[in-house]
DNA sequence: GTGTTTACATAGCGATCGTTATGATTCACC
DNA sequence: GGTGAATCATAACGATCGCTATGTAAACAC
């Protein structure tokens, strides 16, 4: 098989006219008013609001809303995802824990972005037509507890933890702490309050 | 001042035609649909498919929606509160912590209700039009966080917890994991993962 | 230049949203 | 029976929903 023009690996430019916005920073505006507003109860006016760009624009880019919303999400969690990244970079079983609580407890309360956690909020109570959006998220949850509790376990073979710690029930704990943090970040506490949870969490690992 | 047929305490029956449903039944019923769908995902559609009335009659007996979803949230909570009177009627501080985990692990499970907490996944996320009831919700979370704390400083005074216990941090803490659990009830855990969370949280109290 | 390809802006699609106008119906009271 | 009050069922309101048809503009290859 010859080679042809078209098939450069890195072409300078495809065909036709070029795409007048930042894809990648319409994702990123995407994200936060999903972060802020939910996957329902956000408009295509309100994406097309924050994007800066049109209706049209957005379903040629992204597919469409569903479609946009899930590579948001993906944006959120990172490529490869932050938190299996901190569990897999702590220096311990303890530390990965505290990594992800950490985590959670600084960028759910930070000064750029919403409040909370996207994963938490933004499709915690749907319709019928999200249910498939529900379980994406929910799979994603479910990965984290089940990374987190292998890392325990292990801290526990190891003899890092106490062998009397269920590393699932741990990892459940974590997990559902770092949801919890959401809705009160959400609702105002500060980072200091966040902060002081994760510390009375720790003490229990 | 005379006493007229009107001013009657307990009128028999009031003028007009008398409603044809069951006012406190059809209440329940959208607290259900609320519960499971949430405030904005949940239409006036469902509702009226769910409570058995048309739309006139919804409208007739509880304002609108907002109103008849705060008038179900209000069913939700109980009147008098049930986390009010659960950590009222507690032994001991611990013993007011643990019925509150106690309640929220069984009642997010329960199989003739939807999964999780209404108050955790009804509002999550919501539009800029229903803030307000998204505040309202924050407050019920509020009361909660204070009136544990409350009961606990009262059981570090009182010499049954460490004083090392940052009250306010636990009472935090607890409300975050019941938070949590909803999240994790809505993704399927069952009821032995949320016991096992509480008996990880209760650990550290 | 012509032709092709892609994205643009404008406008509007059908469906559903929360809500209500309308007139018939069912009760209490006289 | 007649009157007034409240609820009923039917139907539809204007607004917004997610989404797209249409024609023009901007890049390419030749």
């Amino acid at each position: 098989m010859h080679m042809k023009t078209s098939d450069r690996i890195t072409p300078r430019r495809r065909p036709g006219r070029p795409l007048s916005f930042d894809r990648d920073a319409a994702l990123h505006a995407a994200m936060l008013v999903f972060w802020r507003h939910g996957y329902e109860s956000t408009s295509l006016g309100d994406l097309t609001a924050a994007m800066g760009v049109t209706p049209p624009s957005i379903y040629a880019a992204f597919g469409n809303k569903k479609a946009l919303f899930l590579e948001a999400v993906r944006r959120y969690v990172g490529e490869p995802a932050v938190s299996e990244r901190l569990i897999a970079e702590a220096a311990s079983a303890r530390a990965a824990a505290r990594a992800l609580l950490d985590s959670a407890a600084a960028g759910f309360t930070g000064t750029d972005t919403p409040r909370g956690c996207l994963l938490a909020s933004a499709a915690a109570a749907v319709s019928s037509d999200a249910a498939d959006v529900q379980v994406e998220l929910s799979a994603i949850r479910a990965a984290v507890v089940e990374q987190l509790s292998a890392r325990l376990a292990r801290g526990v073979a190891d003899g890092e933890l106490d062998p009397s710690l269920d590393p699932a029930a741990a990892a459940s704990h974590v997990v559902a702490v770092i949801q919890g943090m959401s809705t009160l970040a959400r609702d105002g506490a500060t980072r200091a309050t966040l902060d002081s949870i994760v510390a009375q969490v720790m003490r229990g690992i």
